[in-house]
DNA sequence: CTCGGTGCAAAGCTTTTGCATCCGC
DNA sequence: GCGGATGCAAAAGCTTTGCACCGAG
């Protein structure tokens, strides 16, 4: 669908302003792996997001990976989470609205939902506790009722 | 205070029937991790935990420690936290009113801050979404404002 | 006495770093 | 052409695992 890829457009732009402001030079790897992020749907990590990108033939080192990241977390374009213990988990964040996740401790599922309270409970205890607050993590843990949750094998 | 001996008393029967519920042994290090995780103040990593015990002339290993922890997650004695992106913070859970946790970017700082709201959203997202939430864990990031913070030099 | 727990060190995993080469500017 | 960026591999950090020995039940 079009408004995809003029999203797509859209932060390579911003992308672009980002590193042109600091004084970074635009690289082939930099633009496909912003490529990658954004032509998935979901949640990923830098592991999943390299092989992807060996899958296409695009051959990007994980320190590249890793350093673009970064740069993209830095701009915004992309959110890092913590949902387990091991490695970050990361998500594309331009258009797409601010939410937060629900984690079946289960079946790992995790499932987004978006709730504008937070934002009241942000603003009250920015100004009790005199701290600029710039974004947050909420995250609930839990396990699915009645779904198609499987518990995973340990 | 006698409160501190009472509250450390009551979590060691905790910890006992929950060893015993799940038939495991009351080995002296358990509880000897458990007494230096009541002692603290604040919340603390796995290294400076071990650290703690060798300066206290009690031997144990990281392996028991990394253990022991999981134990006591288990059994909701301790919180597992997932601050930055390396190593996993803990905290003692038990007669403590349950809070969150506000982090300054540049500092570190972490400070706790408590609101009841968060409550209410739980409840609505997990019947929302037919979910049954056991916990959760809510983060604001962002920089303290007229205070002590000093930016820390990377 | 049994077998779960511990200590130690080695292995595992994710992430970072050093260095030679490459290429955007 | 210069200096930042990349790729590779090695190193670093946190956590887990394997194995022999120890000690709680």
């Amino acid at each position: 669908m079009t408004y995809s890829i003029e999203l797509r457009e859209e932060v390579k732009k911003i992308f672009t302003a980002f590193l042109k402001q600091k004084k970074l030079r635009k690289t082939p790897e930099r633009f496909a792996i912003l490529d990658e992020i954004y032509s998935r749907k979901d949640h990923f990590d830098v592991d999943s997001l390299y092989i992807s990108m060996q899958d296409k033939n695009y051959r990007v080192s994980r320190a590249t990976v890793y350093n673009t990241l970064d740069l993209l977390v830095e701009c915004d374009l992309v959110t890092r989470h913590q949902f387990g213990q091991s490695q970050s988990q990361y998500e594309k964040a331009f258009g797409f609205r601010q939410h937060d996740h629900l984690i079946c401790t289960d079946c790992n599922k995790v499932v987004e939902f978006c709730d504008p309270r937070i934002q009241n409970i942000q603003n009250t205890v920015g100004e009790l506790l005199e701290f600029e607050v710039i974004h947050h993590s909420l995250l609930f843990y839990g396990n699915c009722i009645k779904k198609d949750c499987e518990k995973k094998a340990k």
